[in-house]
DNA sequence: TCGTTTCAGTGAAGCGGTTCACTTAACCAA
DNA sequence: TTGGTTAAGTGAACCGCTTCACTGAAACGA
């Protein structure tokens, strides 16, 4: 099939414009030369059908135009949609996304996000991440990085869109306590969601002001990875009353679980999630739920991104604050 | 932030290995030079932690090495997992993807093609498009083109995966003239799939010849379309029984549709899906749907798009067999 | 009027590879 | 010995665009 098409060169469009490369260079970037001459030179460009070469563009600058999007696995809906969204967002502004998955290996994330750095990306945008690595703290000093969910400390990051997890894990848990649950099942994906500090410690904290019992779970994002971890949770003998989950598609293998042993959900376990994700109200009951206001996170981290690279500078920090969709999934404990 | 690394070029490894560029070039694509050559060569660009520059392959050798993935929209679940897996396919194959989606708007679907096509990657996968567009069929005589749903006649495609709607169409209609239903909705995609002939076609001679009474509605991907849509559907006068989508995700739109309306699953209405998405399984009650054998379909797809890109001649058409799964949201009528 | 800025545009050197045409030396058969 | 092959490398011309240093002319202030 390969017959590639013939194409205009720079070359060709000077020629015809009676110009040199140079000017017409920057005639198409608005630089450099009179109105006039720059009105000339896309008219001419348009009427050769003239389209820059991104490739010789980029050899030359030193600039893709492309942005990449790594998270650890796009099993997990919730990095599906981010991915997506933001995506088409890029798309707007004229630039392209590379969106990665490192299939839950952090290892191969990391290789991934060296390979972007090196060769093809001006910007990156991370969702969770391990903020412990030193590697992040390099990569963001040598690219403009954004993080989602995971501070860069010490880095001179492009940006960073953070949770306030602490309320969101008060909230989840005086919830629950207000229900009248008592043990808990927190399931958390591997590298769970750090803000402040490790969710293990602020649900440790939370738990015991509340006078909770709660155990944490290491679960994956992978719909059948989290189904067996919650089954495990939900027969051991702490007999959990509720669980809540650090991602909504754990929190569907908590319902596929339940499901499997005849658990009904709310009466015999709540679950709360944490993504709140369009599909979340379907389930049948609807599933509790934060929203973090995705357009907003996606958006600003969009910004933060193409702020960094095209050397605005602006506002490079972002806390969201969750909003606790209560639905048909959380109820008092039956007994 | 931005403070571009170093970077090793083939110059230093060549000057380092007393050879040419030419010859380290070769050499570390395994051609033309002896084997010896070869190894020494890997070993001293090993250790000077020399790494090929693909933007300047790119502009030299005119292959990118990168594959576009373009749908109509990414909110449908089921595109948004091809492309996900697709795309870690191809990254297991040292290729990365470039995900893109037109929002919905098959004109920008087009626009994007021809750019990804002008200037950026060496092969295609198409996820739904509208094959008696001739945009496409020239598309895929100038670019490695992967059709996946729809059969890109008149052109010499790299591939086409398709799927076998008659048996898909003739399956679902007959499951659920076996229950006993005889008023059917079926909502399908804007450009639906149309291996053998167009959807209406294949779904008006089946529902004549199992005399069914069967009308169809245009949906949209988007969840809250496809709700609106599958509303007004629910509300018509033609009182359907049962809704047959042509998605998973407006499978979902109906399930949120059927609960504003009160109307309980399956007893007042029966549904069927088309794509059998993990999460279908999780629904309550659980969604029948179809499974086409996503792996072996993404196998395929890029199987053939890599192939092509190769040079290497193979297999360019696979029909997929669905495989109905029956569960809880199909049951007979109530009255 | 002269020296200095400013403006519009030019030339050529890259960016880091690939590839084509060509050389050189070794090898072989007659 | 000679002519013909072949294998292993080399040189240099690209690929198409950007950018830096520079020029020439016009504009300006004194």
């Amino acid at each position: 099939m390969p017959s590639p098409a013939k194409r205009v060169t720079i070359r060709e469009v000077a020629d015809a414009a009676g110009l040199s490369p140079a000017a017409v260079s920057y005639a198409l970037r608005g630089m450099q030369v009179s109105e006039e001459t720059q009105e000339r030179v896309r008219k001419v460009a348009s009427e050769l059908g003239y389209e820059v070469h991104p490739i010789a563009r980029a050899l030359a600058s030193g600039r893709t135009g492309m942005v990449g999007i790594l998270g650890p696995s796009l099993e997990d809906l919730w990095q599906q949609r981010l991915a997506a969204e933001a995506g088409r967002a890029l798309l707007a502004r004229d630039r392209f996304a590379l969106i990665l998955d490192a299939g839950g290996d952090p290892e191969r994330q990391r290789l991934l996000a060296a390979q972007l750095r090196d060769q093809q990306v001006d910007g990156l945008i991370l969702s969770p991440i391990d903020p412990s690595d030193g590697f992040w703290i390099e990569l963001a000093d040598s690219l403009a990085v954004v993080s989602i969910g995971d501070a860069l400390t010490g880095a001179d990051a492009a940006g960073e869109v953070l949770f306030d997890n602490r309320t969101g894990v008060t909230g989840a848990l005086e919830h629950l306590h207000a229900l009248g649950h008592r043990r808990i099942a927190v399931l958390s994906p591997p590298g769970a969601p750090t803000t402040d500090r490790p969710a293990e410690v602020l649900v440790a904290s939370e738990s015991e002001r509340l006078g909770l019992d709660v155990f944490m779970v290491s679960a994956a994002y992978e719909l059948e990875q989290a189904t067996d971890v919650a089954r495990e949770a939900l027969r051991s003998e702490r007999q959990p009353t509720a669980a809540f989950c650090f991602s909504d598609s754990i929190a569907y293998g908590v319902y596929a679980a339940a499901r499997e042993l005849g658990l009904t959900i709310p009466d015999d376990l709540s679950v709360i999630g944490y993504d709140d994700h369009p599909i979340s109200a379907l389930l049948a009951p609807p599933l509790t739920s934060f929203d973090w206001n995705s357009d907003r996170l996606i958006d600003a981290a969009v910004g933060m991104t193409l702020a960094a690279i095209e050397g605005r500078r602006g506002r490079r920090r972002l806390v969201i604050e969750p909003q606790l969709q209560s639905r048909g999934s959380t109820a008092a404990p039956r007994h």
